[in-house]
DNA sequence: CTCCTTATTGAGATAAATTATCATTAAGTA
DNA sequence: TACTTAATGATAATTTATCTCAATAAGGAG
């Protein structure tokens, strides 16, 4: 495995923005070092260092996966209106793999758990519309 | 909502199949009867559907969603290596939510639990290619 | 330090899944 | 039976991500 400045960047990055990061998010910040950068090299980079463990990836059902800095496990909440995704603090079950009874046979390598929800921001923008116009 | 023959294939399917079905799937079988659906009509149908709660829909990390009959909740298991999707015999944790300490303010809807691994298939596959060669 | 091998990159094509657009069709009601 | 409009069909567009392959450059050998 060789080191480029492409794979240094895109790690420093990730290393240095709290939060969730999309690999566009990385291929804008990226460009502006690095004005030729292609978005293969992006997601490339952004799916070795996952694999190797250097950054958490988090596939997002029905979005774009993102990324986040190397953190202890822990799980996180969808807004199903507006797509955004945030750390939830609540214990991670190491156990609960334990609870599975498995008729199928299958090797278990870890599990994530999405809640659904609604984000205060989007509740209030849902309030401000729903009440009465004024008279 | 109006009653439209489409409509009415298209939850007869998912109500008549078990497992995990795709629109890809869908489609496939409501062009028999319906050469010229539609791929619009049967996302837009599934949607509402699971929208109206009448069927479930699994959002999927990392591949096309999948859904199933109206059904108790449960969870999932999929396969690293090919993507599929198999259900789960273990309980659902109804009080799952309660454990949150939300700094948020979030309305919470729902969890989802998916688990990751390799299915038998695929070990069996793998253990093939590890084997030595023939003498 | 220079050469050489080959991992990595860049640019664009490609794929897969889903949604948007909009004229046309047909459900359900008056 | 006619009318209103929700729903459909065909296709374009979008989004996310991967593949291809020639060109580039990292890091070790000499």
């Amino acid at each position: 495995m060789r080191t480029t400045v492409q794979k240094l960047k895109i790690l420093d990055y990730v290393n240095h923005h709290c939060g969730h990061i999309t690999a566009a998010d990385v291929y804008e910040a990226i460009c502006q070092d690095i004005p030729h950068v292609s978005r293969a090299t992006v997601y490339r980079n952004l799916n070795n260092l996952a694999a190797d463990g250097k950054i958490r990836r988090i596939e997002v059902p029905g979005g774009a996966d993102v990324y986040e800095r190397h953190s202890p496990p822990h799980y996180h909440v969808r807004c199903v209106r507006c797509g955004r995704l945030f750390d939830l603090d609540m214990p991670y079950f190491e156990q609960l793999q334990a609870q599975i009874r498995d008729p199928h046979g299958f090797i278990f390598l870890g599990h994530d758990v999405i809640f659904s929800g609604i984000c205060p921001e989007c509740q209030a923008k849902e309030t401000k519309q729903a009440a009465p116009p004024l008279p």
